[in-house]
DNA sequence: TGCGTTTCCGAAAACGTTTTCGATAGATAA
DNA sequence: TTATCTATCGAAAACGTTTTCGGAAACGCA
């Protein structure tokens, strides 16, 4: 029999149970219950960093003396300091950033939340956030939504749980309630929006000129002569849809051509969308002689289709495009485009959310908009045949 | 923006790290270096994400019996867990990440080292890896080296800073030195390589098939009627290029074609290199008759330049290059081309990684190799005309 | 009825830092 | 000589969890 841990004794021992698999003994000398451990396994082999504790141990101080001593701390005396900076650097300290974390209560961590990373304007827009970020001293953490809104809710969840000091978010374009932004928010989680934004929360919004870019394309296509404009828009409730749509529409009404319905159909950003579009379109009794695209990469599936339709790009249809990306210079016929600058977005929306950050309380939330270019292609250059 | 504490400017104020938790700033002016004292920013209000404690209050238990609560544990009684639970739901309980971590020894998260997320290659890859990193219960961290060694060897620093639990890397064009990568690896810290490779270190590693790739480029001019094929190649020291170099040399050799040394131009993958490299052929006594570029983006450059010089393409000169894109096929003349599978490579990557992590003593690294797929469009196809 | 067994829960340690609060010594001032 | 600084350091609490250990009460069986 095992004897009692306490008092040595084995008469007096009995089995008082099982706990968590191990048998369970009890001393009735000692009045003391204990179970049975079995030898401590050593194979686990986990890899150990050294710590702070490590290095006190190997020159004999304590471990708010070595953390002093990192941190530049004045209180500590410059002999000890060396050695200690000596030591850390032999054993290739790394400090624990999530005890760091825990302890001061920030992370120095954004988050990111965009639809999908493989799209090059949201790329862009991540190594925007990136520069600056890790410039001010922040790590960046990303997540995609895929254009889901209960993914991108998850993602909230999960960065929200990583405890990151400030949020940077695109919605998907599923996203039609903004519940999930709303309680971080009132938790006093700072969040800036950018390029897929959301009116109904009050936060600082990066957006780009999406009515003016709208306005300045659709306004080139009457200049060139195109009378009967279509446009692709993007789910009726996506916001930046809506607004390039009404960017559409004023261009429209200031040359006092009518708006015809017809010519606008909501898509889902998807190819098969652009084709059907498309096949819409031209079985119209009045087919239209232009198409504006509120996504760039349906613009550029429209030029293959006509193309595959033998239909004359731009004599019989002018195509321009909201976006841009290196492959609308480079198809036949070029594109053209309202050019953006996902970068400098990235940018600028990370700056705001570090200023958010720091001056927690006294930052007042605006909404940046970022300037965009009209590049005149062959697509819409009605003359230039 | 906050002013300079000695000329008080506000214009050339530029964030510059961290310091003691205090966000590190710098005056172009004063060529001066300070951070922000507490008392400019008072009014900081904390977010104060509700913890076990708090609802251990709430319902009068420990907070063991909290966290055995939402662990799922067995050793809690159904109603009290149901209660905490409830309460746990109604106060928006979120885990802190940081804790948990700490405690456990682990954080459920891996860092990827990318030269570039904006090179479409490598967004795809980081889709593939988060999608299977998701699945498994894994965070992601994505550092961008930018094509630097030193920036590289911060970001293994960082993410063994945030004690992440492998290691996926694809190094920089500049990175010769595995030090860094080796140092880690002997701390027992799981790493696995993909892409851009490093056969000086024994991990796991993902590789394309980037000798058979080249190797079947080239055979294709070949039977196409090639016989003088010049190569695009990488940086010198990069491992991919000298394999993919290798495998034209072995195409040549089997159809016992001489092999020029002034038809190998090595290129650091730049828009100008590949001019540069165009100019010089052009300019031998005896030119090329088509080109094989070792990555795909300086394949379309070439078609560009050929056609601002009015070479006909395929018949003057054929064009064939490593990777895809959906421009390659939408470019005219479309671009022949040995296509890869990035999101395929990310998945595989993380898997192995993660399947290192968790076999931690008895996972042997071994290479997998993603198999690419030629596909023939028109700048190579001289029966064409 | 009594004893051994279960069930369920709380106390406390641990993870690796930072930070507050003293404490000690030597140095300086009175 | 005594009182007061100052420089330097250690002890301990705190951050929010998980987990181990021990204990009390309820339970089951003879």
């Amino acid at each position: 029999m095992t004897p009692c841990v306490k008092c040595g004794g084995v008469e007096n021992i009995v089995r008082a149970g099982f706990v968590r698999g191990k048998q369970r003994l009890y001393c009735k000398d000692c009045n003391l219950y204990f179970t049975i451990t079995p030898e401590n396994h050593p194979s686990s082999k986990k890899p150990h960093q050294t710590t702070i504790v490590d290095i006190a141990r190997a020159i004999g101080v304590s471990p708010s003396t070595v953390s002093r001593a990192l941190n530049n701390s004045t209180e500590i005396n410059d002999n000890t300091r060396t050695e200690i900076l000596r030591i850390a650097n032999e054993l290739d300290y790394r400090p624990n950033f999530l005890a760091q974390s825990l302890n001061r209560g920030e992370t120095h961590t954004i988050g990111v939340i965009i639809p999908d990373i493989q799209r090059p304007f949201f790329a862009g827009v991540v190594a925007g956030i990136q520069k600056v970020a890790t410039e001010a001293g922040y790590r960046v953490m990303i997540c995609q939504s895929n254009e889901s809104h209960h993914t991108e809710t998850l993602n909230v969840q999960a960065l929200v749980t990583s405890r990151v000091d400030g949020l940077l978010i695109s919605h998907s374009k599923e996203t039609f309630s903004f519940e999930h932004v709303k309680l971080q928010l009132k938790k006093g989680l700072p969040i800036v929006h950018f390029d897929r934004v959301c009116n109904e929360v009050d936060t600082a919004k990066v957006i780009q000129e999406d009515f003016a870019g709208s306005f300045t394309l659709v306004e080139h296509l009457i200049l060139q002569g195109y009378r009967k404009i279509a446009v692709l828009a993007g789910p009726q409730d996506l916001l930046i849809s809506q607004t390039r749509l009404d960017g559409y529409k004023a261009a429209l009404e200031k040359y006092d051509l009518p708006m015809n319905e017809q010519f606008i159909y909501y898509s889902n950003f998807s190819q098969e969308d652009s084709v059907k579009a498309l096949d819409y379109w031209l079985n119209l009794p009045e087919k239209p002689d232009s198409i504006f695209t509120i996504h760039y990469g349906n613009g550029i599936e429209m030029i293959m289709e006509l193309k595959n339709r033998n239909i004359q790009i731009p004599n019989e249809m002018g195509i321009v495009a909201f976006g841009d990306e290196l492959i609308a210079s480079l198809i036949e016929p070029s594109l053209t485009v309202f050019h953006q600058f996902p970068f400098i977005i990235g940018e600028n929306a990370a700056s705001m959310l570090i200023e958010n950050i720091i001056n927690q309380g006294s930052f007042v939330p605006h909404t940046k908009v970022i300037k965009g270019e009209l590049i005149i292609r062959k697509s819409s250059q009605r003359s230039y045949t």
